[in-house]
DNA sequence: ATTGAAAGAGTCTCAGT
DNA sequence: ACTGAGACTCTTTCAAT
C-alpha cells in the first residue's frame, strides 16, 4: 500500500488520535475541506493500515482498578523470550509487553483491582512460568500524563 | 455522580474499549438489547466520567516513529517531582509519565522518529531540567502486546 | 484529488409499557 | 428501565470538475 501522507492527513490524525468522536463534518470545518474529503482521507488511512483502530478510554479507578504497575522480567536465557511471552499473554492483568534493551528482557505493564490481585499475579501467575529468573516491580502511585505523540512537526498552524 | 455499574455496562465497556467503531445497533444485537438501551447506557457512562474519551490508534512505525523507549528518572530530591514533571510535559516526545515506587521517582515513556531524536531528548531536553540526577533508558525492540484490561471477571458468557 | 448533493445508515428522543 | 418508531444527523457514494 502506498503511503503518501500529506499535511491534511497528519492534521486529521492529530485530531482523531485525541478525540475520535468528532464528526467528519466538524473536522472538515476545522481543516477547511468538505466532509467527503475527510472521509476519503480516513478511508485511505484505514486501508493502508496506518489507522489500527479506535478505542474508548475509561477511568480505570472508577471501575475499581486502582493499581497500575510495571514489571521488569529477567529471563534465565534471553532465547526464552517467545515461550515466556506466550505464557504472559494468557494473564489478563498484563496489558502490555515490550522486549527491551538494558537490564530486563521483558518489560510488562499490569492493571489490577488492588494490591492483593497484584500480589497474586506476581506470586501465583508469574512464579509458575518456567524461564523467568526474577522480577522487579514498580507500582505507579500517580499517572501524571497519558497522551498521544504529536505527529506533526509544528511548522505551520491553521487560522481560526 | 452515581456509579451503579451492572453486567450490561461492563459488557459495553468490554466491547468499546477494544473497538469503539461498532454501531449501537450491532452492539445491541450482540448483547440482546435495543440500540436505544445501548445509547442510554453509554450516555450514563460518559456523564459519570467513567468514559474519558475515544481515541483513534495509529501504527507509529508507518508514520516514521520507529523508537519507543522507557526512561527511569532519578531526582535529586523526590520533593522536586512537581516542578520536574511540569518541565517534562513540555517535551512533546514524552507521552506518558508515572510517579512510581522503587528506584526512580519518575518513569516516562517517549516516542521518537529515530535514535537521533531520542538522543536529543535525553541529551538536550532532559539535561537542561534542574533537579534530575540521572536517567536510565530502555529502548523497546518490539512491542509484543498492547491491549486493554478485561473489566469483567469471566463468570458468565452470553450465548450466540 | 476535491466537491456538492442524494441515498443510506446510524444516533437520539420520547411516549408507552 | 427497556422498547419501538420517528426525527434528525452523519456517513458514504458518485457524477462532475
Amino acid at each position: 500500500m502506498n503511503l503518501n501522507i500529506d499535511k491534511l492527513d497528519l492534521q486529521i490524525i492529530e485530531y482523531l488520535t485525541q478525540d475520535a468522536q468528532i464528526s467528519y463534518a466538524d473536522l472538515g470545518k476545522k481543516l477547511f475541506v468538505s466532509p467527503g474529503t475527510v472521509h476519503v482521507r480516513i478511508k485511505k488511512l484505514q486501508e493502508s493500515g496506518i489507522v489500527s483502530g479506535t478505542r474508548m478510554h475509561v477511568d480505570l479507578k472508577k471501575l475499581g482498578f486502582d493499581v497500575i504497575a510495571f514489571i521488569g522480567i529477567y529471563l534465565e536465557k534471553s532465547s526464552l523470550y517467545d515461550v515466556v511471552a506466550s505464557e504472559l499473554v494468557k494473564i489478563p492483568e498484563i496489558v502490555r509487553m515490550n522486549y527491551t534493551t538494558g537490564n530486563w528482557s521483558i518489560f510488562a505493564e499490569v492493571v489490577c483491582k488492588d494490591i492483593a490481585q497484584l500480589r497474586s499475579v506476581l506470586h501465583d501467575e508469574l512464579q509458575k512460568i518456567k524461564g523467568i529468573e526474577r522480577t522487579e516491580t514498580f507500582i505507579s502511585l500517580e499517572e501524571s500524563l497519558n497522551r498521544t505523540v504529536k505527529v506533526m512537526a509544528d511548522e505551520e498552524n491553521d487560522a481560526p
